[in-house]
DNA sequence: CGCATAAATGAGACTAGGTGTCAACACATG
DNA sequence: CATGTGTTGACACCTAGTCTCATTTATGCG
């Protein structure tokens, strides 16, 4: 089992292999960031480091997002929450109860560009996709946020 | 063929439906907006009708959107677009070049989520979905923006 | 028409989320 | 251990938007 542990080496590997360096707000911004699967805020993470200057997190995290180790994702409202990036795709299921994020690429998204593509005669350029939604898990509990 | 100016009293008419006042800050507002069809950001409005409250514009383009007449849409880079809502559907393709918004409701946008709920046994809540795209006639043209 | 009154306005403070500046600092390498 | 570039932190600034509150105004009623 991955322990928050080793996801924060990780992210401290990827950054050193990305040639940059490993200082101590670095390092513990990651820290902080990885105890938070279920997504955090830049806000929280800044009060959860509140030694570090402020624009150094968000540097940290825009650098996380950049190299595509975070991502950003909007909630229904509109609000920012980061996580981390499972892999390369760019598709999310958020629940809005616990917060879990769940994969959505192979459910159809490419075959809905596709169809657009094919339907507008439009070049697709990028998009965005966020599904909001009760987990399996949170379908059976009560809500916790 | 609609003219801006038929835009304007159609949306004039829906306020008043309504029940909300029809006041000279919020004609203006129509009327400028109603000369964008290709979006605009509220900033812009203000620039356009200067003599009105920033506040009372931000209220108006609230009233629009939560009335359904105007959508907030966000570009690639996160920043907010708003512009006139054809019907009710909530799915775009954007061109990043000349701004048009075309619907993408027909394009297996439900059978998506559909699948999403049987794969991941969650029950789908919400969802944003925008597309961002070089649209059929710029795809032949130089861009404009 | 004239009036009452609830709705709407405008000025401006405030918020969240984030970026830009710049002098001081520190990590890794020769 | 010098050196130089990457990084930091304080702080000003920015965009997008909301809130407050005293003042104004559209509209239905008599």
């Amino acid at each position: 089992m991955t322990t928050e542990t080793d996801t924060a080496e990780e992210l401290l590997r990827r950054l050193e292999d990305g040639g940059h360096r490993l200082t101590a707000p670095r390092r513990s911004a990651l820290a902080a960031l990885a105890q938070r699967p279920e997504g955090f805020t830049v806000e929280e993470l800044c009060r959860e480091v509140p030694w570090a200057g402020r624009a150094t997190i968000y540097r940290t995290v825009r650098l996380l997002v950049r190299m595509g180790l975070v991502c950003k994702l909007s909630m229904l409202d509109g609000k920012p929450l980061y996580n981390l990036a499972q892999a390369g795709h760019h598709h999310h299921a958020i629940c809005l109860t616990c917060g879990s994020v769940a994969d959505v690429s192979r459910c159809g998204v490419d075959h809905l560009l596709e169809n657009i593509q094919l339907l507008t005669g439009s070049q697709v350029m990028g998009h965005r996709l966020e599904v909001y939604v009760l987990c399996a898990s949170c379908r059976a509990t009560a809500p916790q946020r």
